[in-house]
DNA sequence: CAACCGTGGCG
DNA sequence: TCGCCAAGGTT
């Protein structure tokens, strides 16, 4: 009756039994930690990496444990407590996104995909992954890592492509049909792309799956696609928004545009630069000319 | 849809 | 050393 040849259980469940043993212990994840905490560490999570989004994300929610509390915050404290996770626009659709379910939801975070994408800065991944891991319903959530696993395990292909509609059913596709596996399994298959299944030297020899793994059944072929750009940054306005941004963050108050001087010496770039973080609502000129974050 | 939006650690 | 990459979203 037992056909050797057929796997005992299914993908999505063989991921689960994995994460029970081999998942990291996040604080997000912990018991008790409700949606609104969720909805912060994953907006925080998005292009910055665990270890420094940790701290931050514990000194937030400590600060500011509701939407309300965060609602009745001023930009300049919500950048400032942002630091330098990078993009920092973020914090300013956090902020607003806390507004916005004060007014909208009576200050609790909807369980619903649909509400939730209609946050600012709240996309197809995060309003799914708050839905599943801040609410336990059953949702394909895919990122960067799922992704990846997808690509590999079941198309065969070294790299992922671009983000497509698609990718969600193949990752429905996956999941178990218990509903409360469902939930674990959305993060474990992110768990395994983040440590096992990485996307310079996959760890084949430990992965749970390696046995079922369309891309290594298939000899583990090259990428074959045009190799992907990756963003430059020296020199580009990021950087000098970012170092823009610095100055104002660590100064008490309003400072002389002479004072941004020093960040960046090259005018012109530098004065596009403030611009845009004017037009952006991340600096603020006071009526005699100086420069702020936004009070 | 491709470009843009920060920052820092690691191989 | 320096290019690659990290739980995306918006335009």
């Amino acid at each position: 009756m037992d056909d050797p040849a057929v796997p005992a259980s299914g993908i999505g469940d063989t991921l689960v039994d994995w994460y029970d043993t081999a998942a990291r212990d996040l604080p997000w994840r912990r018991p008790g930690v409700d949606p609104w905490a969720v909805l912060v560490s994953e907006v925080m999570l998005q292009q910055t990496p665990v270890a420094r989004v940790e701290p931050v994300w514990h000194a937030w929610v400590a600060r500011w444990p509701t939407p309300a509390d965060l609602a009745a915050a001023s930009p300049a404290e919500v950048i400032r407590a942002w630091g330098k996770l990078g993009y920092p626009r973020r914090a300013l659709r956090l902020r607003e996104t806390a507004v916005a379910l004060v007014e909208r939801h009576g200050g609790a975070v909807p369980a619903d995909v649909a509400a939730l994408e209609a946050l600012p800065g709240i996309g197809t991944y995060t309003a799914r992954a708050v839905a599943c891991f801040g609410h336990g319903r059953p949702q394909p959530v895919v990122d960067t890592n799922v992704r990846r696993v997808v690509a590999r395990l079941v198309h065969g292909r070294a790299e992922a492509g671009t983000a497509r509609a698609a990718d969600l059913a193949d990752v429905a596709a996956l999941a178990p049909a218990d509903r409360d596996r469902a939930v674990r399994f959305s993060v474990a298959a992110m768990e395994l792309g983040a440590l096992v299944c990485v996307a310079r030297t996959p760890r084949c020899a430990v992965c749970p799956v390696r046995d079922r793994c369309a891309w290594r059944l298939a000899g583990s072929p090259a990428a074959d696609g045009p190799p992907r750009r990756v963003q430059r940054f020296a020199g580009t306005d990021r950087q000098v928004r970012g170092r823009l941004l610095d100055v104002l963050r660590g100064a008490e108050g309003p400072v002389p545009a002479s004072a941004l001087d020093d960040a960046w010496g090259e005018a012109v770039q530098r004065g596009r630069c403030l611009d845009s973080l004017l037009a952006d609502g991340l600096v603020e000129q006071t009526a005699d000319g100086r420069f702020a974050l936004p009070a």
